[in-house]
DNA sequence: GAGTTTTGATGTCTGCACACATCGGTGTCA
DNA sequence: TGACACCGATGTGTGCAGACATCAAAACTC
């Protein structure tokens, strides 16, 4: 009986939490069951059986499955169904399914994924940043480097994650490059992700946030090839402590498609 | 008079060609008239409204708004529309973004972008292959390397640039980060491009084409610091080739979203 | 100016017609 | 009899139309 949503009912409980839309909630359904592989590839859905599944019309199924579509999780055939693509074809750029798969098994494995990311892009954003960055962008980040190093003194681990997670965000804004750019909201994942799951020291190292500091100095002194070196350090520092978290994460290669 | 869609006619014909679903369609027109700027930032369009614009349904102008929603093109609000968003909110690694992008008047700051990230990546892909990529995929890379230098001798541009595509997919493959290879679409995207609009010279750079086999036979070695150095070479000398379409792009500097 | 009502847009649901890929039956030919 | 091509039935996504629900902006009242 897919009448009204009406807060807590339904054994079959499959839309969770309110406060969102229908649809959203759909979206947010189907994707997480795809990527934890609850939904395995290949595994063909029907509209109207996703319907009675979720308690929702044919609309909200729809328009869910069509952003589903976008983000390479699903492919709709006629007279099949709505088919389960493999991995290989999902967007691993997309925030949402970057989310999915941090909150899944395949965790580790997107964690280096984005490190990895991380440590070709940020050395190429300094040097960038040294280069172009607006001066205000550059007064900015020497601001924040010495406010992240007295925080880090401090052992105020709330402030200090505030003041990283900006750095970095200043950072690749000030690469000019959007695509840099937009890397910050997923770097703020990977960092959050880092405090909320213990994986921070007590006081940070005492050398990275020297690094911090220089990294920011030589952006604002225009020197590209310092900010690179020491964004480099930094990456390799990060990559080095986390890299204990994916070591059991079999590597994917993924197919070469020639469409 | 929204009726079946029967090829020609309409004189307002806005769902250019035919053997695509009309979401899609619908998708395609919106995308591109707000990348273009044709529907400028804050714009509000009413979904009744598109409808006739357009001559669909209901449901299918709703599906396409989910969509351009999930790429952030557009955010919807009750009582007020479907408000176009600032570029700044526009996901810059969607492949249709970028497709779009290409195709307007930000085609060369979308070059750049491209190109600036690829020069990030493609050297950490190199050296990542160097360590971990399955032998089979290094053989491979080897043999495109040699065909491809032979492609550039003999001055087939077709085959060559068939092959570069090639060479530069089975690398990023070859670094088994899913992100990486993932680019390999935008990737193919920027070489065709470049073909299509005269950029490439007759006869390749001899030092490129050797570059090329260095790298793949370091790859193949498992030598990962000479299989970035050439990576970089590679890179180094694609960016100043291509830097010419750009000189008049201005950086933006997207301001730090904090949420 | 604070609280209330009205209004107008999206959000959701439903029934229907159509397009078309797949499957199975039928007919033809060797 | 068996293999193969054809063709129509079937079922599913796609698209359409209209209704009601919801909720936030805007207008209104006090």
């Amino acid at each position: 009986m897919p009448t009204l949503w009406n807060g807590a009912s339904q054994s079959q409980f499959r839309l969770e939490s309110m406060s969102t839309s229908l649809h959203h909630r759909a979206i947010e359904n189907l994707g997480t069951r795809i990527i934890t592989g609850e939904l395995p590839t290949g595994h063909i859905m029907l509209a109207e059986h996703l319907e009675e599944e979720l308690q929702v019309s044919r609309s909200v199924v729809r328009e869910a499955v069509r952003v589903l579509q976008s983000l390479g999780l699903v492919e709709t055939t006629k007279r099949v169904g709505i088919r389960v693509l493999p991995p290989s074809r999902w967007n691993p750029f997309d925030s949402q399914v970057i989310r999915w798969r941090l909150s899944s098994d395949a965790r580790g494995a997107q964690l280096r994924s984005l490190i990895e990311l991380r440590s070709a892009v940020e050395p190429a954003a300094a040097e960038l940043a040294a280069n172009n960055a607006p001066a205000q962008l550059r007064r900015e980040l020497v601001d924040i480097a010495h406010a992240l190093r007295d925080a880090g003194h401090s052992g105020d681990a709330q402030k200090f994650l505030e003041l990283d997670i900006a750095f970095h965000s200043v950072l690749l804004s000030g690469s000019g490059n959007e695509m840099f750019a937009n890397l910050m909201g997923q770097v703020a994942e990977t960092l959050t992700g880092r405090t909320v799951h213990g994986l921070m020291p007590d006081h940070p190292h005492e050398g990275a946030l020297q690094w911090h500091v220089d990294l920011a100095e030589a952006v604002a002194a225009g020197d590209a090839a310092t900010a690179r070196a020491a964004s480099e350090q930094i990456m390799r520092r990060t990559t080095s402590r986390l890299s204990g978290t994916w070591t059991d994460q079999p590597r994917v290669f993924l197919p070469v498609r020639r469409s």
